[in-house]
Order: C-alpha cells, then sequence, then structure tokens
DNA sequence: ATAGCTGCAAATGCTTTGCAAGGCC
DNA sequence: GGCCTTGCAAAGCATTTGCAGCTAT
C-alpha cells in the first residue's frame, strides 16, 4: 500500500480543520478530488467535471464557493495566466509556472533552483506577499 | 521644449505604421493617449475615462477592438493580475511588475538588474514567449 | 431549534460579436 | 464605389449573489 496516497477517510477531514474550514460533505468531496497526492492545475470546470465523474451532486454555485473558500483558507492557490478563466493549484509549497499556450496548461517548476536577484527596493509600506514567476511558452 | 515628448502628429502614425496598423482616426487618438512618454498599465476603463476627457468621442467596442488590436500588433502588453480586468501596459521593454493590491494597481521593475537562475529544462518542443515576474504586495 | 450549507436561478461584470451606418482612399 | 472602420445593442462567459429549502448538530 502507498503511504503517500492520502487517505481520504482522515486526512482530508484533518486538513480541512487545520485550515478552518468546518468539513461538510460537499467540501470533502471536493478536497477528496483534488487532495489526491498528485499537484494539479485546475479550473472550476474541470472540478466540475471530475465530480460528475465521481458521481458527486453539486452544482456550479457549490464548486465556486468551495474553491473560494478553499483559496482565502490558503488551501488552493488561485493562478491567473488568461483572460477568463482562473486556475487553482493544489501545490502549496514555493514554486514557479511554464504555462503551455498551446494546451491553455500549467507545469509546475520547483522553487527549488530558481533564484531571482536583483529586485529593487520595494514601494514604501509594503511588504511582498507572493513572488510569481510565470514562463509563456509555445510551440516551436 | 521636451525633445522626449512625443509628437501627436508625427510620432504617433509612425509608431503604428511600424506595427502594421492603419493610423485611423481613432486608433491614432486612443494612440495618442497611450503613448505620451510616460509608462502607464491602464484598463479599458481608464482608456475610456482618457477619452472623455479629451473629448475623444467613441464606445466600449472600439476601445476594446482597437486595444486588442494594439496587442495582437505588439504594441501593447496584456497583462493579467487578477480575475475580470486586464491590464495593458504601453511599456514594451524588457520588465517585471509589482501588484499593489490595495490600489489594485502595477507598477513596473525594470528588468535592468532582475536575474532569474536555476531555470529547469524547458517541456519539449517548446521555446520561451516570454517570462513574467509579478511581485504581489499587501499593506503593512 | 439553530446556524450554517447547498443549489437553483437570476444577476453582474468584463469582453466579444453582429450588423447597419459612416468614412476614407 | 468599395473596403475598412466605427459604434450601438445584443450576446457570451466566467463568476457571484439572493434566497428558499435542507442538513447536521
Amino acid at each position: 500500500m502507498n503511504t503517500k496516497t492520502p487517505n481520504i477517510e482522515t486526512d482530508i477531514p484533518r486538513l480541512l480543520a487545520k485550515h478552518g474550514i468546518r468539513p461538510t460533505k460537499i467540501r470533502r468531496a471536493i478536497a477528496g478530488l483534488l487532495f489526491d497526492g498528485v499537484d494539479k492545475h485546475v479550473s472550476v470546470d474541470d472540478v466540475i467535471d471530475l465530480a460528475r465523474d465521481q458521481n458527486i451532486k453539486t452544482s456550479v454555485a457549490s464548486v465556486y464557493n468551495t474553491l473560494n473558500q478553499f483559496a482565502s483558507a490558503g488551501l488552493l492557490h488561485r493562478v491567473m495566466v488568461e483572460q477568463g478563466r482562473a486556475f487553482f493549484d493544489t501545490n502549496l509549497s514555493e514554486h514557479h509556472h511554464f504555462y503551455l499556450e498551446d494546451e491553455e496548461r500549467l507545469e509546475d517548476i520547483p522553487a527549488d533552483n530558481i533564484n531571482i536577484t536583483g529586485l529593487p527596493e520595494l514601494p514604501k509600506g509594503r511588504r511582498i506577499k507572493s513572488v510569481n514567476v510565470t514562463i509563456r511558452l509555445k510551440d516551436n
């Protein structure tokens, strides 16, 4: 048995609790879809499709509510690359992204090796909330 | 006289021509608003307001058409930071952005000093279209 | 019983499109 | 004249909101 695979019965409620989110049925179900041990970048539609595939009955509004709540709680990161649709990133460690334009898909760049130097002083009275590197790629 | 200030009568048509854009009245007017020698990050609404301020009569659709055309022609860069609204950046040199969340405003970071090292290999068959660093800032 | 959650449908906000009228070479 | 452009209004999409009914404690 793969010990890396989260146990949906125990780990998911614990994960939600850790972020101060009440573990309702829908939230547990959606969290179960997202946190299965594999990092993902999903759109709202992706989640709706995933839910349908697993016979999880829910609605557009609830998926939005749930993902937004997860994002505010820090369980997901919202990533904007294109006009219109947002991606939600389940990878919470510091990292960056390739954006493959032809596939409209994100791919992680581990932050391990990446180093950004030469940043100027921040504007007064502000501090960094996040640093985001997005490298747009196109077909050869 | 400030020789850096573009002359709208000559420089704007030349700028449009250089990018293969026919210099119609509206296009010249909007380009004149944008390329006045000061780098800007404008939303569509900003442009509509700017136009109104200068008694340039136009429409929402035409502003969208014009900005989109400028962006495809490489006269502007489209920048996405938030859900919903796009910014158009008149600074075409390589650079990056602070995003001041509290003011919903972008600020340039010159690329001069910035250095990104440790990028992994690109996915097969792809090449870099652009590298984008966005540093989100919040109030202290 | 109560507080919070869910999901439908309607509303919102930004952007795009269809199309008729107008402008320019 | 003919082709491109303009601008109005309508349509399109992703997302949010209002609210009635439901659920779980």
